[in-house]
DNA sequence: TTGGAATGTCAACAACACTGACATAAGCTG
DNA sequence: CAGCTTATGTCAGTGTTGTTGACATTCCAA
């Protein structure tokens, strides 16, 4: 979206929004939010021995159930050693289960059991009922402008796995 | 979930944006966002043996000169000891400087030194680049709305202290 | 059969958070 | 002044999450 209308002057009326201190300001806006953001599964979290981690691993292989652990990877940006950590006390403590592929038999399949389907539920249904009150007090524009700013700040990778994700679940 | 039609939804127009499937979308796209939002400063951070905890640190004696160690923790909502773990190495290091206060000699009021400044330009140089460009590519109303729904997602806590940074900066 | 890809595992390490305990200095209150 | 509180710093231990590097296993494919 190249914008920019040819005849008006660089300065005049509105990139207002473009000075430093308003960049500054939404770089403490994420900063602030993201605190809340995380701030309710934590919580959660921390009485199950479980961390950030794992609310991670779950979410996405809820939302890809059949992921493979190499798919899991380049979702979370992880390496290997630090996920299979994770996924490691997941399967043990029978919240994952990992399922041999069928075509490559190298692959494993990542799926949640019913236990881990519950914990995702509890964790997701905290961080939606955050959101949700945050999109319904900012109301409908705020929330498309909201997305759209996040999409321009992530890194192009970013983008296509989460557009991917976001097609793939309406 | 089969939704869809513009004008003729059960709870009346427009509430379209408050379905879990949009929610989810908006917690992906903070995961997303965040992981580009830190990601430049991140990179430089790495090469000069500094990590995140530093860069906030910085961030915030820069934005608030002068500021009381106790002040900080409460901005950044961490223990004293892992703040003045991350202190320790930037007042070694000539970054950040700590004066006794003068009314109360009990208060150390933080600084940037030359150096210190230096590096908190580098860093939010990086990442206003960034955010420029989404604030830029997203537009004004976005920008607006981006930061009306961030704010509303933070703690009330939070949302005193960033309310109160943003109209001493402006 | 050989090479490479996918996965898993072990070890070591670092950043960053936590708790708990204790020390010091300074301010405040009775 | 004595005693309590506050602000800060420090030490020790622990946990989560990330990193590298090395190596083994399995299995597909050329």
């Amino acid at each position: 979206m190249a914008e920019g209308r040819p005849g008006a002057t660089p300065m005049g009326e509105s990139l207002l929004f473009l000075t430093d201190e308003q960049l500054r300001q939404g770089i403490e806006a994420m900063f602030f939010a993201y605190r809340g953001f995380t701030a309710d599964p934590d919580r959660i979290l921390s009485e199950l021995a479980y961390g950030r981690a794992h609310h991670r691993a779950i979410h996405f292989i809820n939302r890809a159930p059949g992921t493979t652990v190499n798919n899991l990877l380049s979702i979370l940006g992880v390496t290997k050693q630090s996920l299979n950590r994770v996924l490691r006390t997941l399967i043990e403590d029978g919240l994952v289960e990992s399922r041999v592929g069928k075509i490559d038999k190298r692959e494993r399949h990542l799926f949640l059991t019913a236990d881990g389907a519950a914990l995702e539920k509890t964790l997701s249904d905290a961080q939606r009922a955050r959101m949700r009150v945050a999109f319904r007090d900012a109301g409908p524009e705020a929330v498309a402008g909201f997305r759209r700013v996040l999409e321009a700040m992530m890194d192009r990778d970013m983008q296509h796995i989460y557009t991917r994700l976001k097609d793939s679940g309406s």
